[in-house]
DNA sequence: TATATTAGCGCAATCGATTGCATTTGCTGG
DNA sequence: CCAGCAAATGCAATCGATTGCGCTAATATA
């Protein structure tokens, strides 16, 4: 049970009897190396338990093999399956992932941009904080040439590569599902404007109403902070001010369960007298009662494909390569909260 | 908008006419350099906008200021509440932090620990995967004298230090809550005995029971994967064999929605006819219908704790240091579906 | 047989920051 | 005025792996 004597590459070479540079080549199957060498390094690092430095041949090559990921927050099945995505990608490719919430904070996002620079990570993957409407921040990560990847939150302000899901396409179906269960009068929950998944969702939510030939009541529309207590305000907007919503299709599972709980307190029947469709499909839309209709969004496919993204700009001549933005289908996932046919 | 010229300490002490060594000690605030020479060396930096390569520091000491993290999945509010605890408290001293996840696979497991050695942090704090009885992997890291925390998911079967909360004070203090609400019948939903965590729970339920005089019954344990069709599961075994239970102790929270969705499928009113306590405080707790009791176990405290615990480690002299075991209380929170009275 | 190749490996510099030891400069006291 | 000491800085090695270039010996070609 001795002390932490380092092994490196010259243990093996005294061993073997070559030198470190006959070592390192062997080890990373330089062709310039005779397979009989090669071996007897091998056979010697496995006998003396040698693990490489990752940290030395970072300095060496420029290289940490580390992706650095911020998200607004981990604490949300959608952000951690995405996460969980990249992952597996990543590590079957021998990269290790750092993870990092923003919490939603702009300082923070551009702290956490700084702390990622810093640790000399490969690459950068980002879900945008609902505050950031200022990306100064990325333009030195884009100087630096580092590879950059958007997902989800994201913008059109900057041009990068991006993987999103087609959230104007999924708002059309959540609304047009509404629709065809005969809800008339649909209510849409949503933030922050300048956000593009929220400007999507609205964007398809308006021309189901239009392409069904209900008419569009910018009343119905009501902003709040998307999370239980913004829900539970929103539903009380819409009481308040008598509109005779018949449905509500909610840009966020959080907000659809504070409407939920506020119309079953004023015993609201749901669905038959009211309907509501979520997005996201986190766990516990499928725990309540009645269960909720949400949009799944993918999550780990989106991940996988975040990854895939970066591994091309990394293997790729970054110059000229024009940027890509990849979007992915969502899944209309109908449960009972919207189910009053049949 | 030229490429990424490297910017370096030599860069700094070009401009300011002295050699790299003197920059190195003014960035570090070395006493044996001038307040003068300080300064300009600071100015320069700005001015250059030079950043450390914290790779070549890291070579250089032995310390890459990296802090592994290791949890089943990261996707349980409990789970990323603690590693926020955790990246408040490095942050702050200048240490980032990596997440894996085992999703409760020895094998992942053993091979996360192996990555992280690999990347070289300095540090390891983990919360153990469900299936993981066997501790060698963690051998090779007490060995190198890596600092290891373990958090929650611990065991006793090795000598490291560890955060957790009073799994048999709240497990306790939820079954007396239920006796004093007048259920007399309580079922107990727990898992897998290898892991201390369901181990201390069953005691502190059992022990309960005992000093309220209520006899023991073996059969209203019952034993899943915890998860929401577990609690189902469960909760069916309990009524098919007819035990007459009038309320559920569950060690997880996932578990009890389960058993709230079979038992009202089949109108049993909750809490009148039965009560239900969890565990954990996920969210979706309080999106119920009616709200679930549960208990809170201050997760973000016990990240900052481990973190707490760890730098303890990094500073003191480890050698012969007794390893201790941080218990922190737990809160009980009493929602609808245990209230009875009143 | 003499020269041209090529395979196989070693030498030494390099990545950027750190640090023990040496050196220079400046000041104090005798 | 000079030894003596402290303050401030420089020199050069070091952390471990990588790699361009060069060298040697063996094989191939003429």
């Amino acid at each position: 049970m001795r002390k932490k004597e380092k092994i490196t590459i010259h243990d093996i070479a005294l061993e073997v009897g070559v030198t470190a540079s006959t070592v390192s080549r062997a080890l990373n199957n330089h062709p310039r190396i005779s397979a009989t060498t090669k071996k007897m390094v091998l056979d010697a690092a496995k006998a003396i338990n040698y693990k490489p430095n990752r940290i030395a041949a970072a300095l060496r090559h420029g290289k940490s093999k580390l992706i650095g990921i911020i998200v607004p927050t981990i604490n949300r099945n959608f952000f951690s399956s995405i996460v969980r995505g990249i992952e597996e990608h990543a590590n079957a490719l021998d990269y290790k992932v750092m993870i990092s919430q923003s919490y939603d904070d702009y300082k923070k996002e551009v702290a956490t941009i700084e702390a990622l620079l810093d640790a000399r990570v490969d690459g950068i993957m980002v879900s945008l904080g609902k505050n950031t409407h200022n990306f100064n921040h990325f333009e030195s990560v884009l100087q630096k040439g580092i590879p950059l990847v958007f997902f989800d939150r994201t913008t059109d302000k900057l041009n990068v590569n991006q993987v999103i899901i087609n959230d104007y396409l999924s708002a059309y179906q959540a609304t047009n599902h509404l629709i065809e269960q005969g809800y008339r009068h649909i209510a849409h929950f949503t933030s922050h404007m300048k956000i593009r998944i929220y400007q999507e969702r609205l964007r398809g939510y308006e021309q189901a109403l239009l392409d069904n030939g209900i008419n569009f009541d910018p009343r119905l529309v009501v902003e709040s902070n998307m999370q239980l207590d913004g829900g539970q305000k929103s539903t009380h907007r819409l009481l308040d001010n008598n509109l005779g919503f018949d449905a509500i299709f909610s840009a966020s599972d959080y907000a659809i369960v504070g409407a939920l709980q506020e119309l079953k307190r004023i015993n609201v029947k749901i669905p038959q007298e009211v309907g509501l469709v979520g997005f996201s499909n986190e766990p516990f839309t499928a725990f309540t009662e009645p269960t909720l209709s949400t949009v799944d969004q993918k999550a780990i496919d989106m991940g996988q494909s975040a990854a895939a993204l970066f591994f091309e700009m990394v293997n790729a001549d970054q110059r000229n390569k024009p940027k890509v933005k990849k979007v992915l289908d969502a899944n209309l996932i109908i449960r009972a909260s919207s189910k009053r046919l049949q």
